[in-house]
Order: structure tokens, then C-alpha cells, then sequence
DNA sequence: CGGTAGACCTGACCGC
DNA sequence: TGCGGTCAGGTCTACC
């Protein structure tokens, strides 16, 4: 489900809820996720602080007292939802519960490609050694991307989905991107120019930025923790769309399969 | 090493 | 109403 917007949109919600507040309990069903917490680690976390809400890449991180972390992944389905504690009612898909003071914040993720796990400062490090620059925040380093397309050959489709080059971009927001930069999907990484890369990247961070401006994209299932939906889905220029209008003439739209992945383009606009 | 299928899951939807 | 097929925001692994 979530990409980038959606997780940001997540722990700016979460952060103003959490932030200073002791954990009171924890729960958690038996059913396997991506990463799930051990025992050491889960009997760990009873009454730790949780000092701050941050992000990196699509993961979420909440740092505790303790010279730890607790490691967030939504994966396709997840979200994490914040009830006060006399509205909270259990729901199907619930696999971990935090229980605060007034309030309780529920992992709930259906299809369980999620994570929920727990790593020190010194495993952090190295879990995350082999991640790319932040569309969303970093100031992008052009030469360092122009050269790791270069080394490549693989569409750019397939380039802005993976991570060690860029975080953050998902299936949605590449499609929007491309069509945004008029770049046809197909075209091989080695095969753009640095204006192109430019652009390309430009376009990235435009859509990335004016979906966290609408609260993310909310197809099914996804919505922020208190259960309010984004609206970017509405703004959708290509994904899952069969026509697109440009200069009030009408263009079909191309649906294939890269990497496993739907990409949705315009032959004719994106070249 | 680099690249690509397939695996991991549940649920919604569509056609019969 | 039910059954089978297809598809879905993301990673990771096993295999050429």
C-alpha cells in the first residue's frame, strides 16, 4: 500500500500522539509478518519512552529509551491506527497492540508483508547501509544517480523502484513521475542524458510532494492512523487510468507488466 | 557480479 | 451463492 507520502503522512500523525509518552503494555497475535519482534525484544519494550517518530525510506522508526528502535515496515496493506482507549475495538488483521496511558496505537496489515521489529543503534546502522537518496528530502546528488544509471541497464521504470538508488518512489508515484517528465517507461537507464536525469528527478520529487500535500493516496485500504483518507488518488494522471487528455486532445494510456509490476504510460506523449 | 522470475499473503472484484 | 481467476501501495530469495 503505502509509499513514501503515505508512511510520512503516518509519522507526522504518530509523532504529535507518542512523542514522551511510556508504553504501557504490549500485545501481539502469533501470525508471521515479514520481520517479526523475538521474545527478548518483546518483553523489552514494556514500559520504554518513546522519544521520537522518524522515517527512513518507507520504514518507520520509533526510538525508545533505550539506545533502540522500534522498525515499522507497512508493506502492501499495513497501517498503524490510533484509538483512544475507549473507542478501541479489535479488528481482523490487528498483530501488534500498543497500549499508552489513554490511548492505544494497533499495527493492522491483512496481507502481512509487513514488519514490526526491533533493532539498537549499532544494527540500525547497518540495516540500512545499502539504501538511496530521499526524493523527499535529500538534496539529490546528480552525478552519484547519473552514474549508478550508467552502470546499469535496466528501464528507468524498474531503476525508480529500487532502493539502493532512490527511496521512497513506489509503483504509483513512478508511473506519475514518468508521465509527469513525458519519459517513456521503457527507456533504458543508460540511455538518458543528464537533463533527462534532471527531469526525471525534478518530476519525482513534484509528485511526491504534492501527494503529502493531499495526505497521501488512499486505494482500499490505506489510511492515516486516526483514519482520515488521502486524496491524491483523485489526481492519478496515469495509474489505472486508460485515457489521458493533454492540450484538450485525448491519448490512450498502455498498460504492461516490468518486473512484475503494472506500468501505465503514454506511447504517444512520453518518449 | 547483475538481472529476472517467483515467493510471501489476504481480500476485492469479475465472469460464469 | 459459489468457484476460479486476476489483481493490488513492497521487499527478498533463489536461480540463471
Amino acid at each position: 500500500m503505502p509509499e513514501l507520502p503515505e508512511v510520512e503522512t503516518t509519522i507526522r500523525y504518530l509523532g504529535k500522539k507518542v512523542n514522551g509518552k511510556k508504553i504501557v503494555s504490549i500485545k501481539k497475535s502469533n501470525k508471521r509478518l515479514r520481520k517479526n519482534l523475538n521474545l527478548d525484544d518483546f518483553n523489552s519494550i514494556k514500559g520504554k519512552r518513546i522519544i521520537e517518530v522518524k522515517r527512513f525510506a518507507k520504514y518507520i522508526l520509533v526510538k525508545l529509551n533505550s539506545q533502540s528502535f522500534l522498525i515499522i515496515h507497512l508493506g502492501m496493506s499495513g497501517r498503524l491506527k490510533f484509538y483512544l482507549k475507549e473507542n478501541y475495538q479489535k479488528e481482523k488483521h490487528d498483530h501488534v497492540v500498543l497500549e499508552f496511558d489513554k490511548f492505544y496505537v494497533v499495527f493492522n496489515d491483512p496481507r502481512r508483508f509487513g514488519m514490526f521489529f526491533k533493532l539498537n543503534n549499532k544494527e540500525l546502522k547497518s540495516f540500512f547501509n545499502n539504501y538511496g537518496q530521499d526524493l523527499l528530502v535529500d538534496k539529490i546528488n546528480i552525478s552519484e544517480i547519473s552514474n549508478k544509471f550508467k552502470k546499469k541497464s535496466v528501464s528507468i521504470k524498474q531503476a525508480l523502484l529500487d532502493q539502493s538508488i532512490f527511496v521512497g518512489l513506489g509503483n504509483i508515484y513512478a508511473n506519475e513521475a514518468l508521465f509527469h517528465c513525458r519519459l517513456s517507461p521503457l527507456r533504458l537507464t543508460n540511455s538518458l542524458n543528464r537533463e533527462e536525469i534532471f527531469k526525471l528527478i525534478k518530476s519525482c520529487r513534484y509528485v511526491l510532494k504534492l501527494s503529502l500535500k493531499n495526505g497521501g493516496s488512499s486505494i482500499n485500504d490505506y489510511k492515516s492512523p486516526d483514519g482520515t483518507l488521502g486524496s491524491f488518488q483523485n489526481m492519478f494522471e496515469v495509474y489505472q487510468k486508460s485515457e489521458v487528455i493533454f492540450k484538450k486532445q485525448s491519448f490512450s494510456i498502455k498498460k504492461i507488466i516490468q518486473s512484475g509490476r503494472s506500468t501505465f504510460f503514454s506511447p504517444t506523449l512520453q518518449k
